[in-house]
DNA sequence: CTTGACTCTTACGTTACGTCAGGATCGAAG
DNA sequence: CTTCGATCCTGACGTAACGTAAGAGTCAAG
């Protein structure tokens, strides 16, 4: 009956599939009409409501038919899942956000919008990463600093920079001035993100000697900065130092 | 190759299926193996992150073909859908942790966690007609007021005690003392829930005569209150007062 | 008895892959 | 040259929750 249905909310279709899930069984006329008495509009509310809290109707079908005895688990481990989801959500929404703003500006007209977006996403992949390797208190104080998008690649580009102008000093005296010019360099920008914070520069060490860890696309995001012959260096001139 | 698909984070699978799909297309060797080169490599950073955004693939490939010409729009529409779904997620979540919370606390151990879910999810749905009727400021006001599921539940049995009583004093005369005093209750549960402002007594009256257009499990949850009887038995009692 | 409005069952379409199954190809070792 | 394990290929079926015909029976009214 369709009249039923609408008062359900729900499709004739709809109705048809439950049936055949087993999920609601209502008599037959003797013709095969289906006919839903007090106790089915009951089972289908049920239903219904598992079903806009996002649960499969094979486990609605197991858990009305255990009459609930872990429905409360179950719930508890749908709120998470759904929690997680919307994490999800918010990042997709927030990389749209952003890269409008970005592009409506009109700050950056050589990239295209979904270069813009791409980054967004990697710069989330980036910071959720990070969340990974710090305790919930040093999370907080890397986030009140309000880490902007410009301020992300102001410093991805002072990095890459040192790195060339290290690698062309490879051959000099890491004592020698040069060296240390480099070596200061380095130091202010090692405390431009750190802040000083010593919880915030053991997080950073935390996640940068877990780098086999990390993922393949992640790895390669910091192949520039791989060259163990600069890393030497600038351990040897960061030594001579102070 | 196996390898350049965890690059990108996609299974072999899913490139594979974008071949198919005549999204992502990489050259062959004459034995038949993909070969990937460095501008596939882009084009599929490109896929996923429109797919990352829930963007189907069809329309991916669409939106890559035409080269983004009206890819800025899609992308606001796609934010858009994606904001829409972040409200149904939310009402889930709210509607399992509110449910947890009233369980909790044991306030109700004769309705089950169940009931309790399709109560929230029921509440919900009045909230979201209701706001389509009020401007945007008269929906201020009213959620201002906070208006707890207990207080929701107290109004719902008051008027219901209200209706019946007056059910039963149908016959008296709309001016007498007794009707006089069912008007006095009348007035004050309005006033409970407007609190005397003319804007919301406005939207409640908008939403009332719209009626008709209610989806029909709403209709079926005021069905107590439809006795025309009593409505006019009421106008008469209260035209009567002051 | 004929209509028009419903209802029934059967079955394919949708989305983005996962998961075999049966075979071909590759590089290295014997 | 052959063999072997690892990798790659192409079908093809399965999934979740229905939507959408298609062909046929049923119901109530005229």
């Amino acid at each position: 009956m369709a009249e039923f249905a609408e008062l359900a909310g729900v499709t004739v279709r709809a109705l048809h599939h439950y049936d055949r899930l087993g999920l609601l069984r209502p008599k037959r006329t003797r013709t095969g009409y289906r006919k839903y008495t007090a106790r089915d509009v009951e089972r289908l509310e049920q239903v219904v409501a598992l079903k806009f809290l996002g649960i499969p109707l094979k486990q609605i079908g197991a858990m009305l038919g255990r009459n609930g005895h872990d429905l409360p688990a179950a719930l508890r481990r749908q709120r998470v899942a759904l929690e997680e989801k919307r994490r999800l959500l918010d990042r997709a929404i927030e990389a749209i956000q952003r890269a409008e703003t970005v592009i409506q500006a009109g700050q950056k007209p050589d990239t295209t919008l979904l270069t813009k977006i791409i980054e967004e996403i990697e710069m989330q992949d980036n910071v959720d990463w990070m969340k990974k390797y710090s305790s919930d208190e040093t999370w907080d104080k890397l986030t009140r600093r309000q880490w902007t998008p410009e301020l992300q690649e102001r410093a991805t580009r002072d990095w890459t920079e040192l790195f060339r102008d290290v690698e062309a000093a490879l051959e000099e005296d890491p004592a020698g001035p040069r060296a240390q010019a480099l070596a200061d360099r380095w130091m202010k920008l090692v405390e431009g993100f750190t802040g000083g914070d010593p919880d915030i520069t053991r997080s950073v060490s935390n996640l940068y000697n877990d780098r086999p860890n990390w993922p393949a696309h992640f790895q390669e995001q910091i192949k520039p900065f791989s060259n163990k012959a600069v890393w030497a260096f600038m351990n040897r001139a960061l030594a001579c130092r102070k």
